[in-house]
RNA sequence: GCCGGGAUAGCUCAGUCGGUAGAGCAACGGUUUCGUAAACCGUGGGUCCGGGGUUCGAAUCCCCGUCUCGGCUCCA
């Protein structure tokens, strides 16, 4: 007999020998008929595998992201199966899992069209239907080469080699004489698999690695019935309706014309009345955190960038120099010339560099709206949230090493009030590490140790979850970054903060200490929104355009019933744009209704209807956008109500 | 940058087999003066993304380019 310990901690003798699924019956019919996969002491696996060992079991549905993950692992090897039924030639190299979805890439001699997809589909159900149990099996690398058959090819030879090399078990899963190189765990069998989609196809490269042939890739997701894959479909729909590009267009906010160039937003009058009010509320926090506020041009020297190391690192994603001399005139020397500003740190430094520093001017701490600008490769381009030209809402802050860890904390604390005031609660912080093995990274070991350690320390004191991920630093040193998901589940970076030991070292920046003798201050560099582009297409989505009112491009709008009112709407209209509130009268000759409807549509978050009734009291019906009519009330009452509700957020 | 999809009125979209380009909404004009989510009638509006080709004839077929969308790769 072994012992198996459940979730709930309830401990059950069953025979050595048992299967999950036996076991899984033995508790009930329902579990052992949902059940998909087992994890045992927290690892995942196949239910029909006899437990030979005491030890703590989960029995894995579609309720745990562990069971998800099988049964679409599962359908995705049904798809590999169907692919190679119905594309002979095509050669199956590795699939993986991201969120909802599963993946499959394949080396075919075209690219799957929809119709391929259509017919795809129709095998796998054939596949499905058929019930075909998976079967696990684990052997020496040469047999699996064998027993992969079709199957086999080079990807998979190259997989088994490097399992091989690191002495590790091989194990092949097979669905009737369908044989894939897999880890596993599967469920049971294809009937399993009661509802799934390909989704899309893409371009991929081998090992994500772009000078490797690309691949064709297949997503698809799967569901344990009919009715659960036709909700997430529609909730993936609904979702696009939240989209920046969507609402940013409708609710006249930015645009984006080929003439002037892909990726350079064009800041519309509705779009930059949010954007004011945001850089409105971080400037009254600045002074409050103590930084100054500076102005820099959008470009400079060549050799500055050769300084900072910007140049050298990123020179296939800038735009290219101006290439001319001091005299105006088009340089000779192709190395003499100007760049648009990739990042706004070289021009702060030589603030700091301006005037000499002591111990007592630290930590000096420089903001500036700085526009910034990138080449990012053209595929890349998307909305507001990855552009050419973008204005970082920027800081640098010039601190001692013993200043270090409280200046940083503090900018980190500045960003969680941002996030918090603006509602963002689903977001993630990722600790971007040096990739030891990459060269893409500057200064000494020694320094990307110590700021590392800076950022785990204050990290852990503020009880912070976090993931660390190396390779994910800037050049010049580790970063915190708040990470968002968009609409379509994509993942941004927003607000960052960095510790950067290497540029004050490039710039021989110096300070002079309590001791009298020149010592080298540290940087941290700061965005709470990140790029104010990105922030706004994010924070479109995250209110599906319905701003906070003190956020609303339109916050009050005055609607006349009939035009014999039109004088007193238009007291009431100066009454509101005197107390500062953005404001608009509708005086077009339409009904009330349709009013209501279009400034319910344009998310305009307070309506004021006025008729004859209001003109005669000096009054006005107050309505709140999604609540309806609150009644009529004095025309000061509502402006002083109105003043609350519109108030920026304080802490 | 790479792979694939797309581009028709301000917006959303239809356009059959290659035969003179359409709808709804919006805009504009008129009528209506109306009380909390769409009054009625009328009018205007097109480089069918750009260039080339095939054809008696191209929005439609072919080629090149641009922009855009979904992925991949990249992201200071």
């Amino acid at each position: 007999m072994i012992s198996l310990t459940l979730p709930d901690g309830s401990i059950r003798e069953v025979a050595e020998g048992t299967t999950g699924l036996q076991f899984a019956q033995s508790i009930g019919k329902r579990l052992a008929g949902d059940a998909l996969a087992i994890s045992l002491n927290g690892r995942t696996t196949d239910l029909n595998i006899p437990l030979t060992a005491s030890s703590e079991i989960r029995i894995l549905t579609f309720k745990d992201p562990e069971g998800r993950a099988v049964l679409r692992h599962s359908c995705g090897h049904v798809m590999a199966q169907a692919v190679m039924d119905l594309f002979p030639g095509a050669a199956p190299a590795a699939g993986d899992w991201a969120d909802e979805r599963y993946f499959y890439d394949f080396q075919v001699s075209r690219p799957f069209t929809a119709e391929d997809l259509q017919k795809i589909e129709q095998r796998m159900t054939e596949i499905c239907q058929a019930d075909v149990p998976f079967k696990r099996m684990e052997l020496p690398a040469d047999q699996a080469l064998q027993a992969l058959g079709s199957t086999r090819n080079l990807f998979k030879e190259e997989i088994i080699g490097d399992l091989a090399g690191q002495g590790q078990v091989i194990s092949c899963y097979s669905q009737g004489d369908w044989v894939d190189l897999c880890l596993g765990a599967h469920v049971p069998s294809t009937g399993k698999i009661a509802a799934f989609k390909l989704l899309m196809t893409a371009g991929a490269y081998w090992h994500g690695d772009e000078s490797n042939p690309q691949l064709q890739r297949i997503y698809l997701t799967a569901f344990p019935s009919r009715k659960e894959l036709d909700e997430y479909l529609s909730q993936i729909e609904e979702a696009k309706k939240r989209d920046h590009r969507k609402l940013g267009q409708e609710l006249d906010l930015f645009t984006i014309s080929s003439d002037v160039g892909s990726g350079l937003v064009l800041w519309m009058p509705k779009g930059a009345a949010l954007r004011f009010e945001l850089e409105t509320f971080l400037r009254g926090k600045l002074v409050e955190y103590g930084y100054q506020t500076v102005y820099t041009p959008h470009i400079g020297k060549l050799d500055l960038y050769r300084t900072s190391g910007h140049f050298p690192y990123y020179k296939d994603s800038q735009f290219p120099p101006i290439h001319m001399n001091e005299h105006g005139a088009e340089a000779e020397d192709s190395e003499e010339g100007y760049l648009l500003k990739p990042m706004n740190c070289p021009h702060h430094i030589k603030i700091y560099e301006a005037t000499p520093k002591s111990y007592r001017d630290l930590p000096y701490r420089l903001a500036e709206f700085g526009t910034v600008y990138r080449y990012e490769q053209s595929g890349e381009l998307s909305g507001m949230t990855r552009v050419r030209g973008f204005t970082q809402d920027d800081a640098h802050l010039f601190v001692t090493p013993d200043q270090l860890e409280e200046e940083l904390q503090r900018t980190v604390d500045l960003v969680l009030f941002i996030l918090r005031s603006l509602d963002f609660k689903d977001y993630r912080i990722r600790f971007g590490k040096r990739d030891p093995q990459s060269e893409k990274f500057g200064g000494s070991a020694g320094l990307w140790d110590r700021a590392e350690s800076n950022i785990r320390n204050v990290l852990r004191g503020m009880n912070m979850d976090f993931s660390e991920e190396a390779g994910e630093a800037a050049f010049y040193g580790p970063k915190i970054d708040f990470v968002v998901r968009d609409c379509l589940n994509r993942e941004w970076q927003l607000g960052t903060v960095q510790v950067d030991y290497v540029l004050p070292e490039r710039f021989d920046l110096k300070y002079i200490g309590s001791d009298g003798s020149p010592h080298r201050p540290i940087m941290i560099h700061r965005a709470p929104f990140g790029s104010l582009e990105r922030f706004v297409g994010i924070l479109i989505e995250h209110f599906a355009g319905a701003f906070p009112a003190w956020l609303a491009p339109v916050q009050v709008r005055i609607l006349p019933v009939v035009d014999e009112v039109l004088p007193y709407a238009e007291k009431v209209y100066a009454a509101c744009r005197a107390h500062g509130f953005r404001t608009e009268l509708d005086s077009r000759a339409e009904k009330i209704g349709y009013k209501i409807r279009a400034a319910e549509t344009e998310k305009v978050p307070f309506m004021l209807v006025v008729g004859r009734r209001e003109a005669e009291s000096g009054s006005v019906s107050l309505r709140k956008r999604t609540q309806g009519d609150l009644g009529t009330l004095p025309l000061e009452e509502t402006i002083g109500k109105l003043r609350g509700e519109l108030a920026r957020p304080a802490e």
